[in-house]
DNA sequence: CCCTGATTCGC
DNA sequence: GCGAATCAGG
């Protein structure tokens, strides 16, 4: 494929939307992340504006390697009864198909990286993005660490700190 | 190993 | 001008 007109506006217009150059690469299709940063440099766009970020999101990691984090239940009084307590909180759990966080801007992923529930393993993100039952629901499907469930991106948000979400106080005590 | 952009150089 | 190969870095 030729740079265009078209596929050149394009190319400029991802670049300084701070897309990486093989993301625009694989939206343009027919040309490699080299061809893509070669054109940037003959047109005078590299040195993006601060406005990029750095690489690769940075994240905390997952906690425990082996646990994933988990909402505590807290026992106040008698804690022989917390077995009841967690018991029915999982019966609740399951007919309460509820996501709390708050919406989040979803990254953009290109289309030959984003995976269906059968490619996705040990090795792929598991963020779901769209809705269930629609056909443009797919997985991220990029590279996650062996046994992270997602990729460094959605690591960072599906762990988020409670601080950092929008704060429902419950009123009454209980 | 995954990814990023930068540079070189034969075509 | 183009882009694969390579380099340097996170």
């Amino acid at each position: 494929m030729s740079w265009t007109e078209e596929r050149v506006e394009l190319l400029k217009k991802l670049w300084t939307d701070g897309l990486s150059a093989s993301q625009i690469a694989a939206e343009l299709g027919g040309v490699t992340r080299n061809a893509v940063i070669g054109k940037v440099h003959r047109l005078g766009l590299s040195g993006r504006t601060k406005t990029t970020r750095p690489a690769a999101p940075r994240v905390r990691k997952a906690r425990s390697p082996s646990m994933p984090p988990r909402p505590v239940t807290r026992v106040i009084g008698n804690t022989a009864l917390k077995l009841n307590v967690v018991a029915e909180q999982q019966v609740e759990a399951e007919i309460v198909p509820v996501r709390t966080l708050a919406p989040v801007t979803e990254l953009f992923i290109p289309p030959e990286q984003r995976a269906t529930i059968l490619e996705l393993n040990e090795h792929t993100c598991k963020w779901p993005i769209g809705d269930p039952g629609h056909d443009d629901f797919y997985f991220c499907g990029r590279r996650s660490e062996s046994g992270v469930p997602y990729c460094e991106h959605h690591c960072s948000v599906a762990y988020q700190p409670a601080s950092d979400r929008k704060r429902s106080k419950a009123s009454g005590a209980n």
